[in-house]
RNA sequence: GGCCCGUUGGAGAAGCGGCUUAACUCACCAGCCUUUCACGCUGGCAUUCACGGGUUCGAAUCCCGUACGGGUCACCA
């Protein structure tokens, strides 16, 4: 059987990272099948459609590695591919319907059905479906809608890939508009027909599309077409077990605002794929190739999907480590320019302040605020760092390394590695109870990154500043 | 409210009737390495799988119910 998968965004704004799961597991399952992925265009809904949706969509695919084996302009074999291309084929199938009478024209306003709504409400009914009223009504030369006649008591049952057998019936779902008032398809209708149209062999799609289904169903069942396999992934959702939604602050949504933030392509590919899916394999690191390979439906999960930024953040960094030290300069320059940082100074302070970064780096962006953190915070010594300073011998050793700082006109992180191996010979101090306190008055921290380079990087001034500071504290604490 | 779905450690997440004294990852803690830090390596961290009942020789895994959480009910997709 020949694998024919698709991803269907409206263009409607920049990629969703929901979206991006989808279209990234319908690329997964395609690539492990070896089968086609396809991008079909949903426009039909021609309020939302917003310029350049289109071409932004398949930017942030192509940008996190995915690119369709057939769409616009790339093996046109069964386009074309955006909706709102294809109306004649929908109206043509619309017709058939409304001839075979299984569809009917509705001639009710939307005033009229808010109305018919409004009432049911009030009288407390559960099912809200539209009354039929246009049903058999004579033909009149009013602007109209066409609707599905929903067969009745008819059950809908599919075997869903990740949720197993699900069944629906038909008398929970109303007659609905197949073809709007201004002649365009709804969803439903127009992702049937293609979907038959393309030869699409298995939908893959999130689950809020669940109730789509049976209306789907119906209108292959209407023309006698073979159903595609579908399987709905689990919604992604925040820390609080609710759907991402696009309002919703507390996560960054957009593929778009990760790679301008500096995130990494593999990285986001990586990260997406966990979402949902765990591959049969330990840990957490998986490489495009390996994705494909291990890629499996009966391994999608059925609990939802929580959206871990820690987990992104973790999975970043670990491939921020994996660049070169050149790669990880290209990344990083672009942000401090942006703040003006650094812009006096030459570009081997700028590789070494990125090479002592670069492990705790967890996106690209990340190293103004490190910069910052470093160079800008008033100096302030950490209380869980003070009790250190006041150990004996301690206040000796700092002002021996001043002393030492000082008479050196311009000390490079290996002058710095040799000053506090003097210091240490001089003060009687070594191992952690010379580099400890020695990191403490100069950080004001008891963690950070390797001592030497991140003195040479602070700049001597800085140092001796810094050091005077922590004597001033050791001195006051004394008394 | 109707219909669908979910509930495993501090966090993510496997396992879906006996191989589980619950994998793996993050975080955390300890040790080793490093004259510091970080990296790396090693070890520790759920007597227990929302709760109640049932089926079974045996259940996190199957069934029923309860609670909690979520999705969906448009001339949006």
């Amino acid at each position: 059987m020949t694998i024919r998968v698709r991803y269907a965004p409206s263009p409607t704004g920049h990629l969703h990272i929901g979206n991006a799961r989808t279209a990234l597991f319908n690329y997964l399952f395609a690539k492990h099948k070896n089968g086609t992925f396809i991008v079909r265009i949903e426009d039909t809904d021609t309020e939302r459609n917003v310029e350049s949706g289109i071409e932004s969509q398949l930017e942030q695919l192509a940008w996190l590695g995915i690119t369709p084996d057939e769409t616009i302009g790339v093996n046109e074999t069964h386009g074309p591919y955006r909706q709102l291309e294809r109306l004649d084929i929908y109206t043509r199938y619309a017709k058939e319907l409304l001839e075979k009478g299984l569809a009917y024209k509705c001639y009710c306003t939307k005033e009229e059905l808010e109305a018919e709504r409004e009432a049911m409400r009030q009288a407390g009914e559960d099912k809200l479906h539209y009354s039929r009223k246009c049903l058999g009504a004579p033909e009149q030369d009013k602007p109209f809608a066409i609707r599905f006649k929903v067969p009745e008591n008819t059950a809908f049952p599919f075997t869903d890939i990740v949720k197993g057998g699900v069944r629906f019936s038909s008398d929970d779902i109303g007659d609905w508009v197949i073809v709007k008032q201004n002649g365009i398809p709804t969803y439903n209708f127009a992702c049937a027909i293609d979907d038959h149209l393309m030869e699409i062999s298995h939908v893959l799609r999130g689950e809020d599309h669940i109730t789509n289904t049976p209306k789907q169903l119906m209108v292959f069942d209407a023309f006698g077409w073979a159903k595609p396999t579908y399987g709905h992934m689990t919604l992604i959702v925040n820390d609080q077990g609710k759907k991402l939604s696009k309002r919703d602050q507390s996560i960054i949504q957009y593929i778009e605002q990760y790679r301008d933030l500096g995130y990494l392509p593999d990285a986001m590919f990586n990260f997406i794929s966990l979402l949902g899916f765990s591959p049969d394999a330990d840990g957490e690191i998986f490489t495009r190739e390996q994705l494909i390979d291990l890629f499996e439906e009966r391994r999608l999960s059925t609990s939802p999907a929580t959206f871990d930024a820690n987990k992104l953040a973790f999975i970043n960094n670990r491939y921020i480590k994996a660049l070169s030290l050149d790669d990880t300069v290209a990344l990083c320059k672009p942000y401090l320019a942006e703040e003006g940082i650094g812009q006096e100074k030459d570009n081997d302070w700028l590789e070494s302040l990125i090479a002592v970064f670069k492990d705790r780096l967890s996106y690209g962006k990340e190293i103004v605020k490190l910069y910052n953190d470093f160079f800008n915070r008033p100096f302030k010594i950490d209380e869980d760092a003070k009790d250190m300073l006041q150990e004996d011998g301690v206040e000796n050793l700092i002002a021996t390394f001043k002393r030492l700082v000082e008479n050196d006109a311009s000390p490079d992180a290996d002058a710095y590695k040799a000053l506090i191996k003097a210091a240490g010979k001089e003060a009687n101090m070594k191992g952690k109870m010379l580099f400890m306190p020695i990191r403490i008055a100069v950080s004001g921290a008891m963690h950070g990154p390797d001592l030497p380079k991140m003195m040479h990087l602070l700049g001597r001034d800085l140092v001796t500043k810094r050091l005077e500071h922590t004597l001033a504290f050791i001195g006051a604490a004394d008394k």
